[in-house]
DNA sequence: CTGAAAGCGCTTACAG
DNA sequence: CTGAAAGCGCTTACAG
């Protein structure tokens, strides 16, 4: 591996003049030519660690994602990653595997290792993480949860649970199982079934109840075992994609049909809702924009310019088999 | 952010003794309580660039993937990141958009950048794959693909095309469509297909017809609409999931029901294929497992360890309700 | 436009 | 056991 020096030699040239060509500043003519074989003819590129101890800084943005093997995590990853590359900025993965404490120790780790800005595709902000984003003082960037006091873009969770609630309302469900999550997570947790709520708030004769289960399929089949037994709903509003596969699935083995004998919806627009049959209706989120945007901000961010404190990303209701129109059936 | 320097003034100590006490030099008890102290109260963490600068090489291992969004890809990643993480070393992916230049920009990025080796999960190995390893010097390991030239990593794709060939077989199938990939996919697109003609090479009364489609499900969908047209075959044998979903979704459109009308396999193991209804009988790959030994193996190449230079990964037939036993049908 | 020198934060022989 | 000094590869004022 060559050195600047090494091409300052063969240029005939000091180093700090091979330095200044490298980073856009006043060069000759001549010796631009001559630095320019010399790049050549020996592949230079720079040391990035030595760019960055003299920088004290890097252009790589730190993003801390819950789980790698999530249709909304490898999508907003691939957004974010394309944007910066476009940008000439790197993306560093952590993966935390659903664990906070990770998330921690990933902000301190990111800020020590000198990261530009750090993202976080974030579940729960707790107290320590402000803690650390404040301690760090590195810009941040939240990217599914908001908080008052840190730059963050939101999918528009609310506007969703209240659009999927008219859906389903108009199509004639009254009897409704809406199965939702722990409300620690306030986009997955609340927000939606806020905005569900509201709708269903807007009619009277509506026999609806809420429950909890966890993010994972299995849970979900279960819960919807249950509530199936217990209450015997026409349609599961499920807060998540996940979850109304586990509903799917508790219903195949269960015998029940879809959408006949019961309907069910999802939030987030996986892919999977659109392979299998019957296709699932599911609001769809749109994560990989959702990462080019984060991208974009925080970006703007390192760069001290200014960046509106909440941006909301957009959504769409996809109709799909799961769900029937009451209206339309033969009495 | 606190330097060495300043743990030595406040330590009283000289900062080469401070770097030796970091690095687990002989160390007298008082200056390493006074060192320790220092170091408490500053909250200091060494400066990896420094380090870096020094050492010439980090503890990082790079990994080149070829998508973010694939069940494999990411059961792989997570494999190695957890690995690795236990062992001290970090995980930087580059992610390559299915674009084999970039595969090979990102050997040269990850040289450059001093990781201590090279870990690619690998579709294509091209000329320029090998130009470049060769030329970097960085250790290297294969994940899905074997090379002469380099340590790798496979499944079992011959052993497991065998296998599914003799499960299909066994089950009364004779009248079948292979819908593979391309070859230049030795893994994917040659060896499992080689192994199901081994079984089908044991049987003489067998009617296979050998098809060639793309990786994604709508061009499988398609693939399969003409032969279901043109060879009305009672079984699909797929070279990998995401291709028998798409068989999936052509029956559905067609009507056509699964297992009764039409058998379907798989290989892979995705989840998706045990949460679908009706599930796919597949071959699956232990794709975490296999990142797990990537870790392993590349941080042993990284110390310049022994290691075999082809180690293959298991598998497993997981029967589901795609594939009937049409010895039980009755006649 | 160009070069000599200092310094980024660390580690590593080399003395003592 | 401990410290002074050199050096890793780069950048950045500062002179000229």
């Amino acid at each position: 591996m060559s050195t600047i020096l090494d091409i300052a030699k063969l240029a005939g040239v000091a180093k700090s003049t091979v330095s200044r060509y490298l980073n856009g500043g006043s060069v000759g003519e001549a010796t631009k030519k001559k630095i320019e074989q010399a790049i050549k003819e020996t592949g230079y590129s720079p040391n990035p660690f030595a760019q960055s101890l003299k920088a004290k800084k890097t252009n790589i943005i730190g993003t801390i994602v819950p789980r790698l093997d999530s249709y909304a995590s490898s999508q907003t990853l691939i957004g974010i990653d394309e944007q910066l590359k476009k940008m000439n900025y790197q993306m560093l993965i952590s993966n935390t595997s659903q664990n906070l404490e990770r998330e921690i120790e990933s902000i301190y780790s990111f800020a020590n290792q000198k990261m530009a800005g750090i993202i976080l595709l974030a579940t729960e902000i707790t107290d320590q993480h402000i803690e650390a984003f404040e301690s760090v003082k590195v810009p941040v960037l939240l990217i599914g949860q908001e908080h008052e006091d840190f730059h963050s873009l939101i999918h528009d969770d609310f506007q969703a649970g209240y659009t999927m609630g008219r859906y389903v309302l108009e199509k004639g469900y009254r009897k409704i199982a809406y199965l939702g999550v722990t409300e620690r997570d306030i986009s997955v947790g609340v927000k939606r079934k806020q905005g569900f709520k509201k709708a269903i708030q807007e009619v009277d004769d509506c026999d609806v109840r809420f429950y909890e289960t966890l993010f994972n399929i299995p849970a979900a089949q279960a819960s919807a075992n249950e509530i199936i037994y217990e209450f015997q709903p026409d349609i599961f509003v499920c807060a998540t994609d996940n979850i109304a596969l586990g509903v799917l699935k508790a219903s195949y083995s269960e015998g029940i049909m879809i959408p006949q004998d019961l309907a069910v919806t999802g939030f987030g627009g996986y892919d999977v809702t659109g392979i299998i049959h019957p296709g699932i209706t599911t609001a769809k989120f749109f994560y990989k924009e959702a990462g080019e945007s984060a991208a974009r901000h925080i970006v703007e961010l390192v760069n001290e310019r200014p960046v509106e404190k909440l941006t909301v990303s957009k959504f769409e209701i996809i109709e799909r088999e799961s769900v029937d129109n009451l209206f339309n059936r033969p009495l």
